[in-house]
DNA sequence: TGTATTTATATCGGTTTGATATATATTCGT
DNA sequence: ACGAATATATATCAAACCGATATAAATACA
């Protein structure tokens, strides 16, 4: 499943333009899927150019065209097709843990400084997301909104209840350095 | 932090060649950051270009060249430079979560195929890692090993706990298309 | 009134993926 | 002993994707 594929999912939503796609990606689907502008806009060309979608343009006054894009029934067939088939591996990339594999080169400070702005991210996400995941309609939208919620707060008890592992690794190797 | 910055990273730990790190890719990073050969390669090229990394090359008999590379003493200061910097947010990308959000399409012995599946992986991945776990050396393997298996059995408990919600969702549609 | 944010589209260089090609050595089942 | 599969080893390419940047007006806010 690529970009394509999810803007065509997002659209079986509702019918939206590039922006409100972007932003769908960013509301909803944060802890799921990333996209940027430079993926969305050529994918709803490729999209409009196979049939997939359709886009009503409103070119008004003074203004920049406002395209408006809506899943042609071929385009709910194709998705539907993709979403049948297996999902293929996560991906998943983390600065955040490639940075701790290397613990041992940094200083104390830094260590826990790190794990401090982590733990306050993750629930600083997790005050949004509360937030919004009260007011969720469907128990599809509960589930994931929960499911966000779950692992960002596994992840913060595991790092309170484990992060001394790196800290006394670290205290340790700047007293043997001295 | 790109995957040049992780190559010299892992050849802090000692030398290798690209099959070797890749390999340490699979082995070590596969829950914090994925890499191809298609980017490895290109990448030790670029690092030896630098002066980041040395690269001895053994041409033997008929084998195909292999090439070793050991990391200098500037392209250590450089890794610990990228590793002193903030990390980036982490990059998540599930195929499976994407397919989960439009689950009111699909009939319920889909969804139910496609949990099953998850926790199989996940329970999977759990018995490797956990032989590995035990006859990792520092606290700082262990640390990451760990999060590793503290996350994926967090989600295998979130989604037996809740799987329903969505399963449950799935039958009445299907009653209410008859 | 001035500034910041939101709405809106678009492109571009650089990074990364996933597949494919090539070739030999080793392991393993039968 | 033989054939198959896996492991060792490098390399490239098209396509996908990211992050930054450009442009421009409307709206909110201070």
């Amino acid at each position: 499943m690529d970009i394509r594929t999810l803007c065509l999912g997002i659209l079986t939503m509702g019918d939206a333009t590039g922006y409100e796609i972007k932003k769908t990606f960013e509301d909803r689907l944060d802890l799921i899927f990333h996209a940027s502008y430079g993926s969305i806009y050529p994918a709803l060309n490729k999209l409009t150019e196979e049939g997939l979608v359709s886009c009503r343009e409103f070119s008004q006054e003074k203004r920049p065209d406002k395209k408006i894009y809506s899943i042609t029934a071929n385009g709910r067939y194709q998705f539907f097709d993709a979403i049948m088939k297996k999902p293929a591996a996560d991906r998943f990339r983390s600065e955040f843990l490639a940075t701790l594999m290397f613990s041992h080169l940094l200083p104390a400070s830094v260590i826990a400084e790190l794990i401090d702005d982590r733990i306050k991210d993750r629930l600083q996400k997790i005050a949004t997301m509360a937030d919004e995941c009260g007011n969720k309609q469907t128990d599809r939208d509960q589930f994931l909104c929960n499911f966000g919620l779950t692992m960002y707060q596994a992840e913060i008890d595991y790092l309170q209840d484990n992060r001394h592992l790196l800290e006394a690794d670290a205290l340790l190797g700047s007293r043997a350095a001295e």
